[in-house]
DNA sequence: GTGGTCTAGACCACT
DNA sequence: GTGGTCTAGACCACA
């Protein structure tokens, strides 16, 4: 579905992003396999050597694990882990930028609040 | 001061949102010159073509004017171009993205605006 | 076959009239690729970064995408696009000037027909 | 009353251009003098060197003399030197471009030089 | 393979 | 003084 990709990050980080996110929500569970490198290729219109690399990723972060000949399979405890390391990531890195930019730009909480209800 | 810059971004697109946030700032009016191509390469040891693109980026949002043999000039209506512009895209494009994301994580978006409040 | 570069253009603006010139003419279709950077710099004798920027010209007028770790490729609807803006300008820009010209001159129409035929 | 230049010709030869119209046109008269550099640059909002160097260029094509301490006048036979000097600069030069240009889009040059008549 | 970025240094045109 | 252009060459990220 997802035929589009944001130009200022490569298309490996935003779908190991987006694995990373489908294994939070617990659409895809600890223990089971990832679908394949090769669907995943054809399904999104990439590269398989850009979504190998994007597997690769999560394999390195130890959230993922590869099994020879069977294909790749998500971690016994990949989902606490990964929520703790988004969320300090979050907090710490990207939040006070979030906070700066919000000041340099004037911007009211109440706006902010007044487009969290729009939603 | 700034002798660091992000990894993630090249230098020319860094500077030209560091020049674009004194423009806000308003610590460069408008009407007035922008340091020159060679001044700000020294200043932040970088080339004087890598500085030149950062101009030329605001030229092209025509927030910046040349004047041929004299150098670059915030044009009237800059800052308030700027604001809108800026303001715009956090709230339209950023903002969104960051809820999306502060709800994935089971972080509460309004304890962090009550704490951007507070700082 | 061009070796040759006028004086009183820069070599990126020739390049990026040259390769729009052959979409017009449709020797470049739409959907196919630019030769690369690296080859049309050594085919023209130039710098890569210059034929980089010939392209960027491209890709910011919205003729030409990107795809990453591809190449450049002409979009959809870029020859018509060309050929629309490209008359407009021509006929609402540079035609009244060199009427006035022709004009100025005491230049007879039957002068500029005859050199018309002679080519 | 030009307050305004184009961007892609240097101010000087721009003002150049349009002094050497103004001499094939008749408002500046063969044995005049041109207005002064000063005065010129002051009306114009240009720098005074940059009026100077349009001028000097007239100079060097033998239009134009320098009397010193009483300013430049236009040279006897100045105007058909001009004439014939721009005619051939057009015929020569900038019609087969224009052909060529005006072929390319697919534009009728009959057409063209008709509309041409007309006005 | 593709393009992107940066550097160092040269030369030029304009004001 | 100003910015613009070009080169040669290096290194990197992406697919």
């Amino acid at each position: 579905m997802t035929l589009e990709w944001k130009e200022d990050q490569p298309i490996y980080r935003q779908l190991r992003d987006k694995v990373a996110a489908q294994i939070i929500k617990g659409s895809i569970k600890e223990g089971e396999p990832l679908p394949s490198v090769r669907n995943v290729a054809v399904d999104l219109q990439i590269n398989p050597l850009t979504a190998s690399r994007a597997y690769q990723e999560l394999v390195d972060e130890h959230l993922v694990e590869k099994k020879r000949g069977l294909g790749m399979y998500v971690l016994k405890g990949a989902r606490s882990k990964l929520l703790t390391l988004e969320k300090k990531k979050f907090l710490e890195e990207e939040w006070p930028e979030i906070q700066a930019r919000v000041q340099a730009l004037g911007l009211d909480v109440k706006d902010l609040i007044k487009n969290l209800k729009k939603k």
